[in-house]
DNA sequence: TTAGGGCTACAC
DNA sequence: GTGTAGCCCTAA
């Protein structure tokens, strides 16, 4: 078939990664028309965009192919079952296009924390509210568009989830790209690195709350989501876009709470 | 113009 | 043989 393929360059990667977070997904002819990213994907068409993105999609969802996606189809009809390990809260996803709000505690659970400047105390979930309110996509945004929003703006990195369970297991420095090592070096004072036992630890204590605990942890949620609602207003001054989002933290809280209901954790009688 | 399905080269 | 990733085709 004609010319050879054509890898994807790291470089590449993050143009798109940030185009998708300054246009929004889909937008693939903007990103490509848009100068700030036109000189590194000249070599792309919009559909090499769409389909590049696609496959960081999937692997962001922790499916190993895109023969998986289209499982999903299948899935639907299936009980969801609930991960031992995840704090998947509610209904099976419909497509590969996971919304973040319905399930915040796994995208949690998946993210590495790499050295970045400055807001070196953000819990994750801001991280994650910063960019819904940032993204302001309908009905929340999608993991993958979080991801990059986070990767691009903050120097973090979700790691797939299927390539963080293996190859990555046993590094407890996860990967870095050359650029955010340097600024590693500069940031290394400020920052809290938020190391995978330490994610851990979090997950498993919200795992063993009970349902008090749970109420107490969503409310706690919401205040710090409604916090970077409220710096959002200040920065963007778009008081009906951060009301959606209050929203999305009210659903997320709401989901946790339910969530430690159902669980109703049979070993945690005594408390 | 975009999304989704399919094909296939390539690496392991 | 299997999984991954890039590319192609088609419908909307």
């Amino acid at each position: 078939m004609g010319a050879p393929k054509q890898k994807w360059t790291a470089e590449e990667e993050q143009a798109l990664k940030a185009g998708v977070v300054k246009h929004g997904v889909g937008k693939w002819r903007t990103i490509l028309k848009d100068p700030e990213f036109s000189s590194v994907l000249y070599l792309r068409s919009n559909v090499d965009l769409k389909d590049k993105w696609r496959n960081l999609s999937v692997m962001a969802n922790g499916w190993s192919s895109r023969e998986k996606s289209r499982l999903s189809v299948r899935r639907v009809h299936q009980v969801p079952r609930q991960d031992e390990n995840s704090m998947a809260i509610t209904a099976v996803a419909p497509s590969d296009e996971e919304i973040v709000d319905v399930k915040p505690l796994q995208v949690s659970r998946d993210m590495v924390h790499i050295p970045g400047p400055k807001r070196s105390n953000l819990s994750l979930d801001k991280l994650i509210m910063e960019a819904i309110t940032c993204l302001k996509e309908n009905g929340g945004s999608n993991k993958t568009a979080i991801a990059a929003f986070i990767e691009v703006n903050r120097k973090y990195r979700i790691a797939p989830i299927a390539a963080y369970s293996d190859r990555r297991r046993n590094s407890s420095v996860l990967y870095l790209e050359g650029r955010q090592k340097a600024s590693m070096k500069i940031d290394r004072d400020e920052t809290n690195i938020l190391t995978r036992s330490q994610i851990d630890l979090e997950l498993e204590k919200i795992r063993s709350m009970t349902p008090q605990e749970a109420a107490a942890f969503a409310a706690r949620a919401v205040a710090e989501a409604e916090a970077a609602i409220a710096e959002a207003e200040e920065a963007a001054k778009e008081a009906e876009a951060a009301e959606a989002d209050a929203e999305a933290a009210q659903a997320f809280a709401d989901a946790t709470t339910k969530s430690a209901k159902g669980r109703k954790s049979p070993k945690r009688i005594h408390a």
